[in-house]
RNA sequence: GGAGGGUUGGCCGAGUGGCUUAAGGCGCACGCUUGGAAAGCGUGUAUAUCUCAAAAGGAUAUCGAGGGUUCGAAUCCCUCACUCUCCGCCA
């Protein structure tokens, strides 16, 4: 969520921001609407202050007066004081209303893009920033597409998964199953070596929660919801739980940069989706993914991003994926984020690319809903920015895996990954 | 699930309708003191919004959250959340 200050100090920007996101003439008008709403909120705000600054002079009066014995003349400004109130409740009514009306409209506004984001409607837009120039798996002509192999070696029941639960419920066996935790494992381990604390969280939040982040209320039917006494969300990302550790905290300079990773189930709908992008392990209702998080001062965080972007190629070199970097367009861009970077291994078999990381600044975006800050160095308060990438979501690294790295004799598992595993090949 | 106690500032903690402008302590910051440090002494120490060109200043709100009673609420009442103790159940 943008800040009003932010909206009314940076109108050009904004415009701009939100006609790259493909907003109409249109639509821009919110902005004005946003401004005129927040010029009423001022003006009713002074009034009412005016008047509980009368009220609670009155109070102090009456007091005194009672203390004196002079009881009618206190009775007198009780009166007076009833006739205020009728004014200040009136005035508060209209108040809460404008505040509400305001935080709406707000909530329809998504991030400024930055710069660097190219314009665009669809993912066709996207830019490619670093492509992979080295050698692709040669495989040869009978080489099977991942759904294949996992039932080859019966390490992964998509029917079984179906039976217990229903379609992108996926059930993992053996080798199968083992290959999962040694990649959470690989993953947290590397997260811990750069520096990053690991999280537990819980895998449902509230609804205060999922805001936080953005993920209400525009993903609203994106998320599984559990309808207890209070609406529960199962989480889609860990971003949700982890982010929020920090909500309505001000925090330290000293204990910037605060860096945290989480192993994490995620949940997805995913309603909507079909064909081929959704078969095997392609796209999921439930999988594995390990999250980072950092927050950072607002001066630091696109060198953040940039180590974050690091972070996540290592990975993949020791995995030893083809991949290559996206830069999001506009038209691809979430509405919270303000660049985000998506990494894609290429899964030699179905010859294409899948996305197994996006890497995203929101810089105050999510911070304002959050209420995160901290004091920067003339003891002023200001909005953090807040960032996070996956590193990594497992599903289509295990498919990636699986195709690239299969043999006639089984499915080699990268060096890096063996003593993890505790095997080096699935036959 | 049942019964009872609690929630006050960064932390501890006092506070039963107006003298609360939230006591006192700890912590933190700055200063004095010191050869240096500690101790000691002094000063300061929340957030949000409005007002103001800005700073200073002023106003309003906030004592778990929301509502109510009252001229006036940290204090009384109601609802909810969280927490502690005991009982029950339980991996």
């Amino acid at each position: 969520m943008l800040t009003t200050n932010f909206i009314r100090s940076n109108i050009e920007l904004v415009k701009e921001g939100l006609k790259k996101r493909n907003f109409s003439d249109d639509n821009l008008s919110v902005l004005q609407q946003i401004i005129d709403l927040d010029d009423q909120r001022k003006s009713q705000q002074t009034k009412l202050d005016e008047q509980l600054a009368e009220i609670n002079k009155i109070s102090g009066q009456i007091g005194q007066l009672y203390k004196e014995g002079k009881r009618e003349e206190a009775d007198e400004l009780k009166k007076k004081v009833a006739e205020i109130k009728g004014i200040s409740k009136g005035l508060e009514d209209q108040a809460k209303q404008i505040k509400l009306d305001l935080e709406n409209l707000l909530l329809t506004v998504p991030n400024v893009p930055n710069k660097l984001v190219p314009a665009g409607n669809s993912d066709e837009d996207n830019e490619v920033i670093q492509a992979w120039d080295d050698e692709m798996p040669n495989l040869s002509a009978d080489a099977l597409p991942h759904w294949e192999i996992t039932e080859k070696y019966d390490i992964i029941d998509f029917k079984l998964g179906a039976q217990l639960t229903g379609a992108g419920f996926p059930v993992y066996k053996g080798k199968g199953a083992k290959l999962q935790r040694a990649l959470i494992n690989f993953f947290l381990a590397e997260a811990e070596s750069a520096g990053y604390q690991e999280i537990m969280p819980p895998i449902m939040v509230n609804a205060t929660t999922a805001r936080g982040t953005g993920a209400l209320p525009d993903k609203e039917g994106q998320m599984y919801v559990i309808e207890e006494e209070q609406k529960l969300y199962l989480i889609p990302t860990a971003e949700l739980p982890v982010t929020n550790v920090y909500a309505g905290k001000i925090i330290k300079d000293k204990e910037f940069p605060i860096k945290m990773t989480a192993y994490t189930p995620c949940f997805r709908r995913e309603a909507g989706s079909y064909g081929s992008d959704v078969k095997g392990l392609n796209r999921l209702h439930q999988f594995d993914k390990v999250e980072i998080v950092q927050i950072t001062h607002p001066d630091k965080s696109y060198e953040t991003l940039d180590k974050m972007m690091l972070h996540v190629e290592g990975l993949l070199k020791k995995l030893e994926l083809p991949y290559r970097i996206l830069r999001l367009c506009s038209g691809d861009l979430s509405f919270h984020s303000a660049l985000t970077y998506d990494f894609e291994v290429f899964s030699a078999a179905q010859k294409k690319w899948l996305e197994v990381s996006s890497v995203s600044n929101f810089e105050t975006f999510q911070s304002n809903r959050m209420k995160m800050r901290f004091k920067d160095e003339n003891g002023k308060t200001q909005l953090v920015h807040t960032l996070n990438g996956s590193a990594l979501a497992l599903p289509r690294i295990v498919a990636a895996l699986l195709e690239n790295h299969q043999t006639a004799d089984g499915v080699n598992i990268p060096e890096a990954l063996r003593s993890y595993t505790g095997f080096d090949k699935i036959d």
